[in-house]
DNA sequence: TTCAACTTGTAACGAATGTTACACTTTTTT
DNA sequence: AAAAAAGTGTAACATTCGTTACAAGTTGAA
């Protein structure tokens, strides 16, 4: 096991260097690996315990079974699987949850956690901001989806990102379809179209925006 | 002020009946008054204080500015707003907050809660609850969006609400139509059609499943 | 360099959904 | 009971997007 990685990450960072022998002692964690492909977790199962990703990198998304799968996001080690989902009634794991490299997850269970978020402040709010920021990005994630036309997507990824009508796309055009849950050709013709009509140009990775009233008009519908 | 509304909400009422009076002393709560329709947030505002609606009802949405908008949810009081966003280090309102009647809404500085946070358990179990039982709320609501026909949201939709193969309709087509962020006519096709395809039917607002795989399809495509 | 793998552009066609309009039914109000 | 309002079904047509296929460009490794 991993405890550096452990330590290190987000939250139990704020455990006292004196108290992690003990905390070991105590929790008694399990540790788990996963070959790349793995399937660390899928929706439904209950989140008993903190899953802590001390190696390795896994990928989240929702509906698999064998059709459509959305990618919610990359999530690489030291960090926490699904941390909001513990202390909730509904505490199942919204999401499939995949390695992509070989990984290590630690298990701490619930009871400890609760411990120590009564007895260490730091901890407390460590958790507590970690959830709070969690709720931001799939807030934003949702509200991506609540825009329709593959345009309005665009655009609210590239004024998200953008700064004096300049960004930089930071995905490959695969790799944003799938982001966006569209099908690669339908992106690629809708930026040309956007291209063709004046309103950005790209050089490679870089983008000005031309037009930011057209820009913005993408989004209204 | 209400302050029985105040002390009625899930979160507040957990600060003890002896203690009420002296919380309201120092916490100097701002109590604000909105007209049926009126914008109590719009996306983008600060969240700098906690928002208990105390009297009336709200809806959120999502993307208005003018076109489009996507409701995420109705909120009666006594209900909070928005809590998770107070600690999130982007602390603006997601969505836009509007009064559906005549409401009040009474804040409570930030400083004041977490104060409160620290020295009353009841109230910090509460306030993670609540984060993490929104987290679920927000999470099936992004499920359904992944799902991008409509026949596959009105199959999870009937799936979620199901029992022994017969569920209840909770919204008219209109509304179920904005909570999808669809066309009512689109709507009212699919489901015909779902009809003609003996997989379901419907008696005003009950229906029963008759082909649960050909249902379970719908949402793996 | 040369080849393979990846990435992008694009075209033709079909499927799903949106838009608009209107008739009809049901519910609510007067 | 009559009128108004809300909800539903449906048709014709437009639009957007998905699917499939292939060509061309780019990158990186042998």
């Amino acid at each position: 096991m991993d405890t550096d990685a452990l330590f290190s990450c987000p939250l139990c960072c704020h455990i006292l260097p004196d108290e992690r022998t003990i905390f070991i002692q105590d929790a008694k964690p399990k540790t788990k690996f996963f070959k790349k492909g793995a399937l660390v977790a899928v929706q439904g199962d209950p989140v008993d315990a903190l899953y802590v990703l001390t190696k390795g990198s896994v990928k989240t998304e929702m509906i698999s079974e064998a059709g459509n799968s959305l990618p919610i996001e990359t999530i690489t080690a030291p960090q926490l699987l699904a941390p909001a989902f513990l202390l909730a009634e509904e505490h199942f794991f919204p999401v499939d949850v995949i390695a992509i490299e070989d990984s290590e997850v630690v298990l701490i269970s619930k009871s400890m956690i609760i411990k120590q978020l009564s007895c260490n402040e730091a901890f407390l709010h460590a958790y507590m901001k970690l959830n709070s920021n969690r709720m931001h990005f799939i807030t934003e994630r949702l509200k991506l989806f609540s825009i329709k036309t593959i345009k309005g997507k665009l655009a609210q990824y590239m004024l998200e990102r953008s700064k004096n009508r300049h960004f930089v796309m930071d995905k490959n055009q695969t790799q944003l379809a799938e982001y966006f849950g569209v099908a690669r050709p339908s992106l690629s013709r809708s930026l040309s179209e956007m291209i063709d009509d004046k309103v950005i140009i790209l050089n490679n990775k870089d983008g000005e925006i031309l037009n930011l009233d057209a820009l913005k008009e993408y989004m209204l519908q």
